[in-house]
RNA sequence: CGGGGUGUGGCUCAGAUGGUAGAGCGCUUGGUUCGGGACCAAGAAGUCGCUGGUUCAAGUCCAGUCACUCCGACCA
């Protein structure tokens, strides 16, 4: 088998490559929507179950609302629809029949959400309501690729409603902290917390708050975002309740959504060469083990019996399949599996494992009766420094622009990440857009003061902004 | 939605000037191998993306269409 382009020759080619080599997903014949694999499956299934403990953590319930929305409902949300209108799927016929009134498949589930809180709210008594949904949602998308942008996508919205704006804002900010502890914690990938600006925030949002991480090739990518509505939605959708004081009142809302696209993430921001690196928390192989010369006596029974000592400490597998070992160490490695075992003769005379590590191929001897204790430790060892390695990469690509000169010639230049001045308006930003291709990325909640100008216009600054290429 | 590229066994591709469909890899079977993608032998596998046209004859020429892909604009 040949090998994947390289990531410095053509990035995407690599990705595409990455995604089909590795066994992740494949296209289907639908335009635009592809087939996640068992082994890409597996790979949502425990970024799934890991956030799903952490919002019950949180005090949320899951829910399922429905897959159609009547045009009527989507419609009550002005700016909401002006954002989704343009990209909904209709359903217009049911087997012959033309329907009465069009159907669209959710893009987004708020205006469902809505209603049913209009419906079930009465009383202060009745909040807040802390609901999350798993689901897929449909966005007729014009151009598509695996993960990062698909017709139909797989994700998880929570949706809440809160007594007051004051609540609404923390759970807000909780949920985008969930989100980036997650992304670090579990996904060893590095995020940048902040405030999306007027341009870039939610369609019907009053504020948007993101989580951005840096991709191998410099552009980012949304990894999680968190909306307030205020009563924008409530007002809308006459989402009232009764207070302690027999005070008629609006709710406030909130909606936070990840997505599949989160493993396009792991993908660009591990992912070598050689393909996949999976930190080991979310790998669905944490170990693999290969015998080699299992013909030689001896040899099978050792490493079953390895495995069978190591499967109850991590995800462990064992491959006896008679390819060549060397076939299998380059599989393992395309499918970022981050530990190999090998054990042949000449570990059975010595009483040894070899371990490899997928991230550095590091070869570590290990006495077979400390098995139990060191495999778990390098693969803690491991997470930490994919974490590590991809901070500093990140860090190391963030540049600082003091003027529109220096902000072009290095958004031309340099990939990556550039913090500026802004004076807050949108007349800069879509200047700044035009000139670089960069679009502003988050108002990170962690602002320096680079200076009193807006790089722009040079009119008095507001905020420090990250501007950036995005997928 | 604009611009470019590509559609031929599972995969990567070859098939000048139209004339009976090819290779490598993979797959199956048997044997030898086995510490970084092994070797030998035998086999199975394609209505040449789809529709129409030109022609005695189309993978090849023409028109249309669909899909994928890359680069822009729009978006999780």
């Amino acid at each position: 088998m040949e090998d994947i382009t390289s990531m410095d020759e053509d990035f995407s080619q690599w990705y595409t490559d990455v995604v089909l080599k590795a066994d992740l997903a494949d296209y289907s014949s639908v335009r635009g929507c592809m087939i996640i694999k068992p082994y890409g499956y597996a790979l949502w299934e425990n970024i799934q179950k890991e956030l799903d403990r952490r919002f019950k953590a949180t005090g949320h319930e899951n829910v399922y609302m429905p897959l159609f929305i009547p045009e009527s409902l989507l419609q009550k949300e002005k700016d909401h629809v002006e954002g989704f209108a343009p990209e909904v799927a209709w359903v217009t016929h049911g087997g012959e029949e033309k329907l009465t009134e069009r159907l669209c498949v959710r893009p987004t589930s708020e205006t469902l959400f809505c209603q049913h809180f209009a419906s079930v709210v009465k009383s202060y008594r009745d909040l807040p309501k802390l609901y999350n949904q798993w689901c897929s949602v449909v966005r007729w998308e014009k151009t598509t690729r695996p993960f990062l942008r698909t017709m139909e996508f797989l994700w998880q919205e929570g949706h809440t409603v809160h007594a007051t704006a004051e609540e609404a804002k923390e759970e807000t900010i909780r949920m985008l902290n969930v989100y980036a502890e997650f992304c670090e914690d579990f996904l060893a990938i590095p995020v940048i917390k902040g405030k999306k600006t007027d341009k870039e925030k939610f369609a019907g949002a009053i504020e948007t708050y993101t989580i951005e991480s840096m991709m191998h090739d410099g552009k980012a990518l949304q990894s999680g975002t968190s909306h307030n509505f205020g009563d924008k939605f409530a007002r809308a959708f006459n989402i009232q309740y009764t207070d302690r004081n027999n005070q008629l009142k609006y709710v406030h809302e909130t909606s936070w959504g990840m997505s599949t696209r989160i493993i396009g993430a792991v993908i660009m921001v591990h992912g070598d060469n050689n393909g996949l690196v999976l930190p080991p928390k979310v790998a669905p192989t944490q170990l693999v083990i290969i015998p080699v010369s299992p013909h030689k006596e001896g040899v099978p029974e050792k490493a079953r019996e390895v495995f069978q000592r190591l499967s109850g400490i991590v995800r462990a597998k064992i491959d006896e399949s008679d390819r060549m070992p060397g076939w299998k160490f380059a599989e393992y490695e395309m499918r970022g599996v981050p530990l190999r075992l090998e054990i042949g003769p000449r570990d059975l005379e010595k009483e040894q494992a070899v371990l490899v590590r997928r991230d550095n191929r590091e070869k570590i001897i290990v006495p077979l009766a400390e098995l139990e204790s060191r495999v778990p430790q390098v693969l803690e060892q491991l997470q930490q420094s994919l974490f590590e390695k991809a901070k500093r990469m990140m860090d190391s690509r963030i540049y600082t622009a003091g003027s529109m000169e220096e902000l072009e010639s290095t958004a031309a230049n340099l990939p990556g990440f550039i913090k500026s001045m802004w004076c807050g308006s949108r007349e800069c930003e879509d200047l700044i857009k035009d000139r670089t291709g960069m679009t502003s990325r988050c108002i990170p909640f962690e602002q320096e003061k680079l200076s009193d100008r807006c790089v722009c216009c040079g009119k008095e600054a507001k905020h420090m902004v990250y501007w950036g290429k995005a997928y």
